[in-house]
DNA sequence: GATTGTGAATTGGTTCACAGCG
DNA sequence: CGCTGTGAACCAATTCACAATC
């Protein structure tokens, strides 16, 4: 009758070669040492179910059912099981998930044990804003530098950070150990933007830049186009009434 | 906390499969007087097929082949075929679609024929650069009105338009034929948004709020959650390197 | 010759349903 | 009992591969 869909889009960044075989001369399929092969889709649910494990927490809830945490979290009780059991984690039959540990589990599955300072490129509206989006700092990842090219920009400050040069990057990333960076930058300029990042040595990409970027295959990107995700939203509302909730 | 249990997000399984089933014992397969059945990750591409298209036709290209398309895209070519062919375009066999052609199919079946006003709901930093943001207006979704419940935001003018109070909502929405409504308020005010948005009429919601929401199946949702993003970011980074871009 | 359109194979993800355990 | 963990069944989406067509 009804059913929870959480649909995740999931999709392909610019030029990938195969590098997913690291299993080479390796004799054993099973295990590479690390419990590797945490599905794509689980992934994506992880931050979510760790938001709502950090409610429950606060709230002095020291166990979850995976029927509760799947109500929470806007998914299925069995998603949340196969999820959690990808992780290794272990709940207790006929009670369910020590609250504390699974936040610990997520944790250490997400890298989250330290903060990833993060630098945004591209400071017009956008990326002025984020520079200032509380978000990001209470969840472990503060901005700490801010670069842009526009002699306009650069030597201003802005949420009390000063915009540096493009060029300043490796110094940056060096001297405040950037790990994250975030496109926010023209289109046609986030090519340019993800080179810099890439050659400064930071570890992953964040694009807001409505195009396609190429990064080597080490450096993960993801990309968020908020046009898009409006015409994605006037089909279903001219269209019939289809799922649509994504993860995020 | 909240008991309107029996009206959660229905899923496109819900619907989907119910029509596909009766047609089971129907002659024909589909067809339900409609072109039904564009699969939900073709939707969710064809706003980046539109924008590749877009430039290929300022750049005074006529025509493009699926490799091509493929290539701008990020995808690959046997997909672009099939989403193509879910939306009845054709091809020509040895030559390729037509750029202009094309562009008409997807913004008819995007629902792009003509503009939908957007209201921002919450003026905090992220809402604010969001009224300013020029990428809505340039493709189709200008901004057309901005609401808050704070007193210290009513009233004011922000980027040339006036913050009203979530109450006028209703009024909004009639005179100015607002059809889309994103949300930016902080987690704990983003229900009271949606019920307000859904309750004023609104047809589709974009809601950056870090928190699920529940609304009636026949507004489509989707969200956007930075840190979200981040986490997932940070996940691959720590781990090998699987895939992840996202359409978006 | 080039390129589409599409069945068939494959891969990935979700959901079911129930055995197993506290 | 209640709730987890998981094989099996199911369904959606991707990719392959090739005949059809310009």
């Amino acid at each position: 009758m009804f059913q929870w869909v959480n649909r995740l889009v999931t999709g392909v960044s610019g030029l990938q070669t195969g590098l997913s075989e690291c299993a080479h001369k390796n004799a054993t399929v099973v295990e590479v040492g690390d419990e590797r092969a945490v599905p794509e889709a689980t992934v994506a649910r992880l931050p979510v179910y760790r938001r709502c494990l950090l409610e429950l927490a606060a709230a002095g809830e020291s166990t979850v059912s995976s029927a509760r945490l799947a109500e929470l979290a806007g998914v299925n009780a069995a998603k949340v099981r196969k999820d959690l059991s990808h992780l290794g984690t272990y709940g207790v039959r006929g009670v369910g998930y020590d609250v504390e540990n699974l936040l610990g589990q997520m944790g250490r599955a997400l890298g989250l044990d330290e903060e990833a300072p993060v630098v945004i490129v591209g400071l017009g509206n956008l990326g002025s804003a984020l520079s200032a989006y509380a978000g990001f700092t209470t969840r472990g990842f503060p901005v700490a530098a801010l670069v842009d090219t526009s002699p306009d920009k650069v030597g201003r400050r802005v949420n009390g950070l000063e915009v540096h040069h493009l060029d300043q990057l490796p110094a940056l990333v060096d001297s405040l150990g950037l790990t994250v960076g975030i496109i926010s930058t023209p289109a046609d300029a986030a090519q340019e933007a993800a080179d810099a990042l890439v050659s400064a040595g930071i570890r992953s990409i964040l694009s807001f830049a409505p195009t396609i970027i190429a990064v080597p295959s080490h450096v993960p990107v993801r990309k968020v186009d908020l046009a898009t995700e409006l015409q994605i939203l006037s089909y279903y509302q001219h269209h019939g009434p289809t799922e649509s909730g994504r993860s995020a």
